[in-house]
RNA sequence: AGGGGUAUAGCUCAGCUGGUAGAGCAGCGGUCUCCAAAACCGCGUGCCGAGGGUUCAAGUCCUUCUGCCCCUG
């Protein structure tokens, strides 16, 4: 079976550049695996690669959306799959990069998503329910209808706990019992994981400070601008880090230095986040950038995918 | 130099009349199966500036020193 490397890690870890070396090392093409980046227009904030930084290797997977677009994680899987498949089909290697945990896991494996309400009509009434009685009772009754889901949602969690019971009223298949399914399905590609991670935070921390400050240099503003003049952010787009903080600047709700501020700090979690994401697959040969260099790593890397498997 | 003030968590500060400390921010850990750059859960990380004294008991009172701040020269 022919393998996929995935290149994994926190943001600003240098995925991008690791992952463009290892296409041209091993005649592959990117596939990237980040919920932003499919947004058109999105790309100062984002961190695109631009046409240069990515010489001449293919993307996949980036600027596919219009931002007033809604996406999801399902989507991404159809779509990255037929990526993948296509790719494979030109005898190339697919190089999945990207930070996004849950569309890296759900494309590897194979997940499918139990589609109940495709209306939403059915969700806006139970997340309604929710906000009127509150957490504590949909929950009570999910113990009822999904006992297994309710033991691990916590009843705070609006958006799993209305999900779950989306599920079920949906379907009439318990999310729980879906869920039980799919864990057990083999996975869908065979996978060679690298993650990229700085052993010391705080190296990792002011390469994001820094990143933010050169994204205001780099018109992030305009950027920001130019995509309100087009039109509204869809839901999904405009929970963008960085956008979503410069819209709330130029809003006046917060003066711009504030608004770089909470963008750093966003981030900072948001990369931990990533971590814990990631550092809980076992799969994954780390590589810590502030400890090697980056020659050895690429050099590294190449190896341990050739010879694995 | 003289007078006054302050010194408590990484930062900003709380701690009434003495009973070995707490809040915000930052930070750390975790969860995650169709909004995931989202959403959610958990954790105080401290020689209370240093030394001496009073007291059963001192972050709290007295004293000396040190650092910082303000005022007067």
């Amino acid at each position: 079976m022919k393998k996929v490397i995935c290149v994994a890690g926190p943001t600003a870890s240098g995925k991008t550049a690791l992952s463009i070396d290892l296409a041209l090392s091993l005649d592959g093409e990117i596939v990237s695996c980040d919920s932003m980046q499919v947004y058109r227009g999105m790309d100062i904030g984002t961190a695109k690669p631009g046409m240069e930084e990515r010489k001449g290797v293919p993307h996949h997977m980036m600027d596919i959306v219009e931002p007033a677009e809604d996406y999801s994680v399902a989507r991404y899987v159809e779509e990255a799959s037929r990526c993948i498949d296509d790719i494979f089909r030109r005898g190339k290697v697919p190089i999945v990069v990207g930070g996004t945990g849950l569309y890296m896991d759900a494309l590897i494996k194979g997940l499918y998503f139990s589609n109940g309400a495709k209306n939403g009509i059915l969700r806006k009434r139970i997340e309604g329910l929710y906000d009127r009685f509150g957490g504590n009772r949909l929950h009570d009754h999910l113990k009822k209808v999904d006992p297994g889901a309710a033991a691990k949602i916590h009843p705070n969690d609006r958006k799993r706990l209305c999900r779950a019971l989306e599920v079920y009223y949906g379907s009439e298949r318990p999310i729980s019992v879906h869920n039980e399914e799919t864990k057990n399905i083999p996975p869908k590609y065979k996978a060679v994981y690298i993650g990229l991670d700085y052993k010391d935070r705080q190296v990792l921390y002011s390469r994001i400070n820094d990143r933010v400050d050169l994204m205001f240099r780099m018109g992030l503003v305009e950027e920001v601008k130019r995509l309100l003049e087009k039109g509204e952010l869809s839901s999904t787009a405009a929970q963008a880090i960085g956008y979503k903080e410069v819209i709330a600047a130029l809003n006046g709700d917060l003066p711009m230095e504030a608004a770089a501020e909470e963008i750093k700090r966003s981030t900072r979690r948001y990369a931990k986040r990533q971590l814990t994401w990631f550092r809980r697959n076992p799969e994954i040969r780390w590589f810590y950038r502030d400890l090697q260099k980056y020659q050895d790593i690429l050099q590294a890397s190449t190896e341990y995918f050739l010879c694995s498997g």
